[in-house]
DNA sequence: CGATAGTAAATCCTATAGGAAACAGGATTC
DNA sequence: GAATCCTGTTTCCTATAGGATTTACTATCG
């Protein structure tokens, strides 16, 4: 690394950048969830290739990379010879398998859990609600974006909790689509209380030790969650 | 599948081919999905892109498009600038959270299946037990093939008759480690006698139509299985 | 006025080229 | 004899070019 004396071709290192080489996929994977988690990319909008290479200044084929990833979470569809596309909207019958996949894992994680849980881990969990609480709730997305966000946190915690490589992977093919359905599901965030009342139980639970007991209060908080959207669906 | 009989690759493709066109990366995908399935990749060997790409006679993008769709299935593993491998072996610890897993998702797969089951799927079900009871089963990998391949059937159909996309997403998750342990995991088919009886045990419970008896006769099955592989288990 | 054909643009898909980094092997020096 | 440096090769990564196909727009004809 260091020089040697005579030095051989292009001395002028970019000061910004020394050594941080990294994959342009990855930032071009990392770019794309993100705007499609923001809710920049509207379901059924078209992702083009060349266009968000353009837009991005990175050549084709690292996007084409990065979409092959994205296709296999769900978050974008291709079709053979048309281009990708984000993924269309929930329908109410999604949202009903969603959440009945939901509660066939998210229960086990919670009772798999509790049988390692850390004080590390229980802090972690604590300011995930913590967060939750203080996060603010307004119109726009960028005020609730913390509020989803700890939401999301607070799951996949657990998730990586259980020390299960295997439930992390079935709740991570799980959580984005459970982010999403946050956005363009309709539901907003009208059930704040009940929702912080609920973790809040279920982090009881887990400090409690008792496995049977935070696997009952996970399944209930999915329930609600089922129940409360289902009222606030839009009878479209 | 016409890629075996190019022969060496002496001009482009020929002009006049305007039907069965697809996409190459779905050629290259399904080529390497067999070649790990089939165990002829070895847990630990190096993926080459320009390798493959001389091997299968088409150019190195469609082949990075294809391992970075399968990077998502756990498959194998991309280190940022070394290139992919085949994913290493399971080790006991890994394949206890399989287990685990597959306890937390099948049983309920099961369940979920027996309400939803009409008569042409229980026939499928059944002649994946026959397979499974007809299936050679031989020392060698190619005889043994179709009664992983029967074992494997009975699985997916049941996620599938779910009609749940999400479940049936985590079993697929699943099934191509289930598959890659049962290839590289020291478990032979010296329980066949014994898987098919339980098989046929879940079958009949979906045929009554009782759920929670088909639940219960998959999650019998998983244990049972998890019980007999570290039985069998090498002590190394 | 409406429908159709033709052209142009955009897009996807694949191949090829070139730069950068890692790995292997051999020669040199202490 | 062993460690180190250098060099050649392989491989990954990105960019660019070109063929093939779909889409949109326009002009012409009925």
């Amino acid at each position: 690394m260091q020089l040697a004396s005579t030095g051989s071709g292009s001395e002028g290192r970019p000061a910004g950048r020394p050594v941080s080489r990294q994959v342009l996929a990855d930032h071009v994977y990392e770019e794309l969830l993100e705007s499609l988690m923001d809710g920049r990319l509207e379901p059924g909008a078209a992702v083009s290739i060349d266009g968000t290479a353009r837009e991005l200044d990175v050549s084709p084929t690292p996007v084409r990379e990065a979409l092959a990833r994205l296709e296999h979470t769900g978050m974008v569809r291709r079709v053979a010879l048309k281009g990708y596309r984000v993924a269309p909207v929930f329908t109410q019958e999604d949202f009903a398998e969603l959440m009945e996949a939901r509660l066939a894992i998210e229960p086990v994680n919670a009772r798999l859990a509790c049988s390692r849980l850390t004080p590390s881990h229980l802090k972690e969990l604590a300011q995930a609600v913590a967060d939750l609480k203080d996060a603010p709730r307004g119109p726009s997305f960028a005020e609730f974006r913390g509020y989803l966000e700890a939401d999301e946190r607070f799951h996949r915690l657990i998730a990586e909790q259980t020390g299960n490589q295997f439930m992390v992977a079935a709740y991570a093919a799980l959580g984005g689509q459970i982010q999403r359905f946050r956005l363009f599901g309709g539901v907003g965030i009208t059930d704040a209380d009940h929702a912080i009342a609920e973790h809040q139980a279920v982090l009881d639970a887990l400090t409690s030790g008792d496995a049977q007991r935070a696997e009952a209060a996970m399944a209930d908080h999915v329930r609600k969650v089922r129940g409360r959207a289902i009222a606030d669906a839009p009878a479209d």
